[in-house]
DNA sequence: TTAGGGTTAG
């Protein structure tokens, strides 16, 4: 239930069986005093007071001398974090060989000391010795973990120098940290270079896909591995990311079928990225069913979950766990807050935000310094506008509006998918490119006929949601949501609900539009937006109009 | 004797 350190986790899995050992050995080097009979189990060690002892004799008899020996107490120091008397060791180590840099480096890497790492990797090269193929993959992790793309270009160049960049290990660690640091052709040239590909190289060029925007390209890959490796759960964890990212509900399915046909079992980091997956794929019930089936969940998994229920319109069951979360005693962090209070402001529960929060002035202090931050961040407008709105501030609305003009902030053009038969056909505004394009306004015209019957009337004065080209072009009437929406309906057999994606936010009067056709058509539509879910069924939408 | 891959919001 606690959120766990990497090296809670490593202390963790010592089984008692190891302690008994461990403690056997420490007795017979209590009698004997030989160092010897005690290095093997010198890091299954329980406290750093028994390798002290150990390197103490080991200085007493000399032994220290014997770089075997003297390897084995640094790596001992290095495990259990004891930086300093490792560094004491390591200085007076006077013929190191590779694995006594190995471990000291790979020691600071681990203690996040990036700094020492660094410095003591030049004193590596400075040696005169060559570089290893089991340090390069540590320091590479480094410029990874802080996204230093500069040091792990110099990195590269030694690794390309040596030859190195044909080792599994050292080619994985390449390509993590160039995914890292968002530089994917570089990663997929690594990645296309190598001779051998195990489940890490595979995993980490997942992931890489995913990390730089093209989840589709994640999915491929996943397929092409399958020909000859079997993923285990890491990979299943990158895999379901990717398909989260996609959102596309028949792909969500088929990694859903695929983990339950492997039998792999929910841990708390694969039950969470599953969850995040389901919702994210438009269904919230998959994604709660998966949430309670989960035997450990930590404040990740809460956090999830929460912020599902909010971007699909269920407020009042986001509040319900997290003081459920509560009762159970997990501390709720950051993320968690922010996810509460938007699923408070999805479903227009924004009294009970501020209760948890504070008030609307606090929101409006955040956004202010979030636009001195980023002012061309068009979210961060928008966010600001809504705060407004909510608060009925309508001239500050008007203000907001302004300044985006005036900033000239990048506009963002709309589109809209739809899965049709397991294929994805994607609209833009006014699009008439699809085979069916005819047919599609034909059906738009129709329904719109059917629907101001009805009581729609198109609208144009809403309030300001989003930076969409779409609105200075006036084509209302061909947003690339209706014309998805008419698809759907041509598309797809009656009665069955209609899924579309749009990479911003729904419109005012597209809204108002769907409400209607849910109303007319009796077909449930789902929209994933920018922002949140949309679930419209006989006229009414799940968000209530708060969006 | 050592090394590379995993979850949340905006």
């Amino acid at each position: 239930m606690i959120e766990s350190t990497t090296h809670r986790q490593v202390q963790q899995t010592f089984s008692n069986q190891d302690s008994c050992i461990n403690e056997t050995a420490f007795s017979q080097f209590s009698e004997t005093r030989d160092p010897k009979s005690y290095l093997s189990s010198l890091v299954k060690c329980r406290n750093i007071s028994q390798v002290q002892q150990v390197h103490g004799q080991v200085i007493v008899t000399e032994q220290v001398r014997d770089l075997f020996i003297a390897n084995k107490v640094l790596y001992a120091y290095t495990f259990h974090r004891a930086l300093e008397s490792a560094a004491a060791l390591f200085s007076g180590i006077t013929q190191k060989n590779p694995f006594s840099w190995s471990v000291m480096i790979g020691g600071y890497a681990k203690a996040d000391d990036y700094m020492n790492c660094y410095i003591t990797f030049r004193e590596y090269m400075r040696s005169g010795d060559r570089p290893d193929d089991y340090t390069l993959p540590v320091v590479i992790k480094v410029c990874r973990n802080i996204k230093d793309l500069v040091m792990g270009r110099v990195l590269h160049s030694v690794v390309y120098k040596y030859g190195f960049h044909l080792y599994t290990f050292v080619a994985a660690a390449l390509v993590d940290m160039y995914a890292k640091c968002k530089a994917i052709v570089e990663a997929t040239k690594v990645f296309d270079e190598m001779p051998k590909r195990d489940l890490v190289s595979w995993t980490v060029m997942i992931g890489a896909c995913t990390e730089c925007g093209n989840p589709e390209e994640a999915l491929d890959l996943f397929d092409r591995m399958r020909e000859g490796i079997v993923p285990d759960k890491i990979a299943m964890v990158n895999v379901v990311n990717a398909s989260a990212k996609l959102g596309v509900m028949h792909k969500a399915k088929i990694v859903d079928d695929y983990i339950k046909k492997m039998e792999f079992s929910l841990d708390v980091i694969l039950g969470t990225a599953l969850i995040d997956m389901h919702a994210k794929c438009g269904s919230i019930e998959f994604a709660r069913e998966v949430f309670d089936k989960m035997t450990q969940r930590n404040v990740i998994s809460w956090s999830t979950m929460i912020a599902a229920h909010g971007y699909h319109g269920e407020g009042s069951k986001a509040l319900d766990l997290f003081h459920m979360m509560l009762d159970c005693g997990i501390s709720p962090n950051n993320i968690t807050f922010v996810s509460v209070l938007y699923a408070c402001s999805h479903s227009g529960l924004v009294e009970e935000a501020c209760r948890i929060h504070g008030d609307v002035e606090l929101a409006e202090k955040a956004a202010v310094s979030l636009l001195e931050l980023q002012p061309q961040n068009a979210g961060h407008y928008i966010l600001l506008s809504n705060i407004y709105a909510k608060a009925g501030k309508w001239k500050e609305v008007a203000k907001v509006r302004e300044l985006m003009t005036h900033q000239r902030i990048k506009k963002i053009p709309g589109w809209t998918w739809i899965e049709v038969d397991n294929k994805i056909h994607k609209f833009s505004v006014g699009d008439q490119t699809h085979p069916l394009s005819k047919e599609i306004y034909e059906k738009l015209k129709n329904l719109r006929e059917k629907l101001e019957v009805a009581g729609y009337v198109p609208d144009t004065n809403f309030v300001l949601h989003d930076i969409d080209e779409e609105l200075k072009l006036g084509l209302l009437h061909s947003h690339s949501e209706k014309l998805a929406i008419a698809f759907g309906l041509i598309g797809t057999p009656e009665g069955t609900p209609i899924r579309v994606t749009k990479n911003l936010r729904v419109c005012g009067d597209c809204h108002a539009f769907i409400k209607f056709v849910s109303l007319i058509t009796k077909r449930v539509v789902v929209v994933r937006d920018a922002n949140r879910f949309h679930h419209f069924k006989e006229g009414a939408c799940s968000c209530r109009d708060y969006w």
